[in-house]
DNA sequence: TAGCGAGTTCCATTATTTGAAACTCTGTTT
DNA sequence: AAACAGAGTTTCAAATAATGGAACTCGCTA
């Protein structure tokens, strides 16, 4: 049932937790016993082993178990450490006074977007609401503009990842067809969503690239076909790509910083 | 040079999680070593493993290890699934919204407080927290509102867990100084922050209680010296208190909501 | 009272993890 | 140019931890 590789305990304990994840609220043992091909005594050794250790927590009421808070603690460190976010940040803001519309910051992962920030047009503020939400790459903005700088091997695990599910009638469905799309992106230096993903919701995004040209991650202005049409959007652009380049240049120092002492 | 209980493989697998977490930065693989109590090949051997789960990134060129994007996914499904955040965000948007002030909403975990969502006021005071992050439970407003609602066992297993490092002269840096003050708070119905972690910083709190009076969260509006006394602050205690009240309600039946069917 | 489903424990078997040592690089020193 | 040193990688028999079928304990229900 799943293809992915084990990496013997760990792997299994991982997929657990995935196995919560995807659930979507509370679950019994028995439920996750039904989904996974576990036998019981291991599958309830491993819940037990994840519990003590903080990755889940077991309401001991409903006998249901939940993600645990230390999945927070590591995804906040994940995201100053390893991540574009605090970079990107100033950046965004500026951005986001500047041009008064929906920003969002993702990268690339697993062949899926993975979106790090967020800048509402109204609202100010930004948390795991947002960030650690996943996306598909082939008929979102930031997901084509990651995709298009992507070598060739690199490109084809990407795509041999993807759904290629019609969300709209514009969505891209095959490889071909969206290879022709990359192409166009790589030469503009930037990518539309033409309500591809969402009916009415259109964006441009760009890349955020490294000197060697690999995506770093992407960065994209959303609106709706009632408020704009693609030709505004790209009035973005310039100001986009300049963005985008200016969080590359940090990024590239940043790469070869000190870590910093703890305490 | 750990306390912590290792669940085999797969506590070991976490703690070198933590140890990357630690260090603030990209690490090489030597560096876990010296910190590690790990054979080099097995911490060998545990690095592959979490790289090829993608809990860990590998970059080829500097041979450094970083937190994974996976935690991220992990953790946004944490936060929406099972942390107060869901529930509590309109009411704290509706309270920021009145109260033109920082919001901190929190949970406790391990004896230390989890922030999960904030809101900043318009003029934000110079000060980061953020989803993820954790600070001190003995010396911040939501951490001892949530301690003063604790049960005896869990309390003293609390407070075995603080550092008592004296932030400021106000901290108080005993058990016995703390519960004098949580005595107070459990009457109050609320709980200061007088500068006890940072200097010129104060705040009010409220805890997020279950109906058997358990702290399922804290919520605190902060100001700084120069703008309010803990006076003016006690004036938003009646809002704060029926917000806390409300996000309680709502998430005793949400406890017991349906799971959601995935995609 | 018997039956059932959910969760928990047991324990001999089995497979995985272990870790000292050897090896391979790459860059530096004599 | 050869020797060295440091960092990372691989090997393999021994030790250990994970496995999973089966038995057990609850709390309910018929």
């Amino acid at each position: 049932m799943n293809a992915e590789p084990q990496d013997g305990t760990v792997g299994k304990a991982l997929s657990v937790l995935d196995a919560v994840a995807e659930k979507g609220g509370p679950v019994r043992f028995a439920e996750l016993l039904a989904d996974s091909d576990l036998p019981k005594a291991t599958l309830y050794r491993l819940l037990q082993t994840l519990v003590s250790q903080r990755m889940l927590t077991l309401d001991a009421d409903t006998g249901t178990y939940a993600l645990g808070p230390r999945l927070m603690r590591f995804a906040h460190a994940a995201w100053s450490i390893a991540s574009l976010g605090p970079i990107a940040r100033p950046h965004l803001d500026a951005l986001s006074a500047e041009v008064d519309q929906t920003i969002h910051l993702a990268q690339l992962d697993h062949g899926q977007v993975l979106y790090l920030d967020k800048r509402n047009a109204a609202r100010p503020i930004s948390m795991f609401s947002d960030a650690g939400k996943i996306g598909p790459a082939y008929c979102t903005g930031v997901g084509k503009a990651m995709l298009a700088h992507l070598g060739a091997e690199a490109l084809d695990e990407a795509l041999a990842q993807q759904s290629w599910f019609a969300h709209t009638s514009k969505t891209r469905t095959t490889a071909e067809a969206l290879k022709a799309d990359l192409a166009t992106i790589r030469v503009n230096g930037f990518a539309f969503d033409d309500e591809e993903h969402e009916p009415g919701i259109i964006c441009i995004a760009v890349p955020i690239l490294t000197e060697a040209g690999q995506p770093l991650g992407a960065m994209s202005i959303t609106s709706s076909t009632l408020r704009h049409t693609l030709q505004e959007l790209q009035g973005y652009a310039p100001n986009l790509i300049a963005t985008g380049r200016a969080i590359a240049a940090e990024a590239a120092t940043w790469r070869f910083r000190t870590p910093n002492k703890p305490h």
